[in-house]
Order: structure tokens, then sequence, then C-alpha cells
RNA sequence: GGCGAGGUAGCGAAGCGGUCAAACGCAGCAGACUGUAAAUCUGUCGCCCUAGCGGCUUCGAAGGUUCGAGUCCUUCCCUCGCCA
């Protein structure tokens, strides 16, 4: 896509979209100026980013868009202390391989929003870098730590943060561990500074003091003037965390968040959101996003602007391929009769659907009890609440609402003698495959 | 260390000897309504089953009193205030 550069700015763009929480002043200057690398954190907590992290990736890819040059900063090392903001408790601590796993799945995942150039194409002016911190934060000693860095941080300033303050208050306290994070990501900044020439540091509104942190130690240091731009937390309109979907987090790894449930998760996205969220996660131009706007206030059941966002994130993340198969996957369970369908047809459809295999054997003579087939494939927690979500009318097998938990299902109702279509409520889908 | 208050289901919070698996609110789950939205309303919300005025395990921990204890007594652990 061409960036639309010629007529807007980088500082433009994130304005107009609601991208911009706090910044440093003369930040627009520095990036009118010259081509300016900035750099995002990625905490490793996780071998997946989820939707959370979303934004924090866009914002990469919207500023390479705009000829500047991206890093993204998997904390290796930074990982390994835990940062204090935002978190009441202390956090636990990954252990050295479960980090290096985390961290080669999230590295994957931003490979697919940035550009690293190659050494087969053009080399690009502004490749991406994906970094991680691992490799300075391990390799220095304390005492030069201690010397370089700390002594540019009085204990005053870091008790005057907000995340240490939080903490201070509350009755668990804070470990010296997690106090020393915020120097370890003043002295990230400086790295990058040193070894990119990297100036801005981007971040979620809870890292302000962080990065402030850094930009205060490169001034201090280098006598250079660096800067920072966080963005607002993600919220819902009605108050809900962003991120959940009835199934738990909303992952960026399809084997956690099948590109199906990803695609629901933003069409289920509710009206007061949607325009917000249209700006925040998708590349839309301003006068698309402004189309749909008037198409959510005028037709709003059409949920034109929701079918959109799905479509567009769920191609950022899955590609194109998915969002045609989630798309008719969608049609097809929200619109057309399952039991028209042949079993190959239902398997196609529900492909990226979550299912087990249950030995047909279970489903001869008089039948497996759907209450037990639920408590079976997981749909319920237990036999007792399988029996309540039966009672309660909440359960369609092959689409059809079950209310008698006594039901048993035999083989030959199967979809083909080979599959039941198992849903719990409007939306969760699992299909039980025969074997 | 002393004095005072308290520890109840995911959270908050009632309960003060029997009908307490434990009021109520929030969160959760499901239903109705709708647009696969929101709001609202309804049901449900410890675990198990052969689903019943059924069984089992809960009210910080361990003992005890009692026909019977979340409720009374003892000891212990932890938290929060105030004083040293």
């Amino acid at each position: 896509m061409a960036p639309d550069t010629a007529m807007t700015t980088l500082l433009d763009e994130f304005t107009w979209r609601g991208l911009i929480y706090d910044a440093t002043e003369g930040l627009a200057d520095a990036l009118a100026r010259e081509r300016v690398t900035a750099y995002i954190g990625f905490d490793p907590t996780a071998s997946s980013l989820h939707v959370g992290s979303l934004l924090m990736m866009m914002a990469l890819a919207r500023l390479q868009r705009f000829g500047h040059a991206p890093i993204a900063i998997v904390g290796g090392g930074t990982g390994m202390i835990g940062d204090p903001s935002g978190k009441s408790s202390e956090r636990v601590l990954l252990s050295p391989d479960v980090l290096e796993a985390n961290l080669a799945g999230i590295r994957e995942q931003l490979e697919r929003f940035l550009d690293f150039g190659s050494l087969q194409t053009a080399p690009i002016p502004n490749p991406a870098r994906l970094v991680d911190n691992a490799d300075w934060l391990t390799a220095i000693d304390l005492m030069s730590f201690l010397r370089d860095t700390g002594k540019h941080f009085t204990v005053n300033y870091l008790l005057a943060k907000e995340s240490v303050k939080r903490r201070l208050e509350s009755e668990e306290g804070i470990s010296y561990t997690e106090f020393s994070y915020l120097l370890l990501q003043a002295y990230d900044f400086l790295q990058l500074f040193d070894r990119y020439n990297c100036t801005l540091q981007l971040g979620g509104s809870d890292q302000w003091g962080n990065i402030t942190a850094g930009i205060d130690l490169i001034r201090k240091l280098r006598a250079r003037k660096a800067h920072g731009l966080v963005m607002p937390l993600v919220t819902t309109a009605s108050g809900v965390k962003f991120g959940k979907s009835e199934t738990g987090t909303v992952w960026l790894d399809p084997k956690r968040t099948s590109a199906f449930k990803f695609y629901q998760f933003w069409l289920n996205t509710e009206d007061r959101d949607v325009l917000t969220y249209l700006k925040y996660f998708t590349f839309l131009e301003r006068a698309a996003v402004e189309d749909l706007e008037r198409a959510a206030r005028t037709a709003p059941e059409k949920r034109e602007a929701q079918r959109v966002l799905a479509r567009e994130v769920t191609a950022l993340v899955h590609g194109r391929d998915q969002v045609a198969r989630a798309e008719h996957a969608s049609s097809v369970l929200f619109g057309e009769d399952i039991g028209t369908l042949d079993a190959e047809e239902v398997l196609a459809v529900f492909e990226d659907v979550p299912s087990s295999a249950v030995s047909a054997n279970e489903f001869a003579g008089n039948g497996l009890g759907v209450v037990d087939l639920l408590a079976r494939v997981q749909l319920a927690p237990s036999k007792s609440e399988a029996r309540r979500l039966v009672q309660s009318g909440g359960v369609y097998v092959n689409n059809r609402r079950i209310s008698d938990p006594n039901t048993r299902l035999r083989r030959d109702q199967a979809i083909g003698g080979r599959l039941f279509v198992v849903r719990k409520g409007q939306k969760q889908n699992h299909i039980v495959r025969l074997t």
C-alpha cells in the first residue's frame, strides 16, 4: 500500500486514529526532520501475543509505512525480571527455557507485520529489526551497571513513579528485583540508541514512566533528546476487559485461537466500540472509516463496520484465505441449517472449530448421554454443569435444541454416521468425530 | 511486644446453636428480546449421581463442648488498625 505520506504525517495519522495518549515535546519536529528509529518492547510472558498487543504491532507497522525504522524488542532480559507497571502483585519469574520458547513464538508473529527486508529482494532503507535485550542485559556486570546506570537515578525519582508508588502502598510491597525494572528498561533504550540511533520509544499508557526514564538516561549520558509516545489502553464500552471472548483470551496464534474464533471475536464487537477499533486495528484510510461510520449509524443491524473490521484484522493476522473460510463458516453457522450438509461439508466449514474424537463404540446400542458427552468434550466443566446447561436450553446437537438431559445420542443420528455438531449457547460450537 | 478488629463460595459481603451448601451484590454460564450488538428481564451459579424433601466435601488450621457448630470454648496461623 502506498503510504499516504504526501499529505499527512505519521503524527497526524496517529492523531486521527486516537492513538496518542501522551507524547514528548518536539516529537512532531523530530519525525518531520528525519527518519526516526523507534522501538516497542513486547512482553514474553506467553508463547503468543494476543489481540491486546495488536495495537503495538500495528503502531510499528504504521511507523514503517511512513518511512521510519521500527525495532521490536522482545524482553528476553527484562522478561526475566517482570515489569511492575499495571500489576498489583509480584510477578512469577519465567524459567529460561519457557522464556526461550515464548520468544520464538512471538518473533514469528511479529514477522507478519513488519518488513525486515531480505537478502534476496532489494534492500529497503528502513528495515524492521527484532532485538532481544538479553543480548546486553545478561552480559552486563553488576558493578558497571550500578556505576554507569544506577548512579543516574535517585531512589526519590524511582519512588515517585506511579508503578512503584502503587506497589509501595500495597501490602505485598515490591521486590528489589521489580524495583529495578525501570532501570533496565531505561538501559534498553540507551543501548538501542547507541546501537541503532533509536530515538523514540512507543508503548501503552502504562509505560510512560519507564519510557521517560530512558529518555532521561539518554539525555544525561549522551546529551541527546529522545522521544516517547504512549497509546491509550484499549477498552470496551461495556467495561469488559478487551481481548476476551467467551472462551478466554484471544490469541494471535491460530493454534490457541482459531482463525474462525478470531474472526468471530471482531465480528462481535459492539456498536459503541467498532469505530474506535477500526481506527486502532486496521490500515483503512480515513475516508473508508468515515464511510463505515455512516453505514453503522444508518443501518447498525447490518453490522457492516463489524464485518469489515473482522475481515481486515483477520486478514492481517491470518491471511486472506483464512478470512474467506471464516466468512463462509460464519454464514453457514449463523444461517443455513447444518442438517442439510453432509459430513464432508460440515468438516470443511468447521475446520477451525474445536473438535474431539470419541470412539464410535460409545454411541452403539442405546447411545451416549448428552450430559456425558458435554462433560467428555469439556464443553461443560462437570456433568452437573452439563445437565444444568441442557435444562436451561443452552445445548444444541446438530443444530437442534436438546432440552432433556436424559437424551441419548446414537450413532445413526450422527451426520453421515461420523459426526455431531454440538453447540453450547449461541456461539460455541464443537465437533465430535466418531472414530 | 501490648490492645482492638477480622479471616465465609471467583471476588465483595451477610450470618451470632438446628430448616445453612450458606442471604445479598458483582463477575461467570444459559434463556428471552434483538442485529451473532448494547441495555433490560429470567434462570442458574461447591462437587457427585440412579436428580431425590439424595450422597459427599466446605465457612483460616487443629482440637473440644453439644443430640446438633459457620455460629460456643481452647490453642495455633495469617491480615488489618492503634499503641510501644
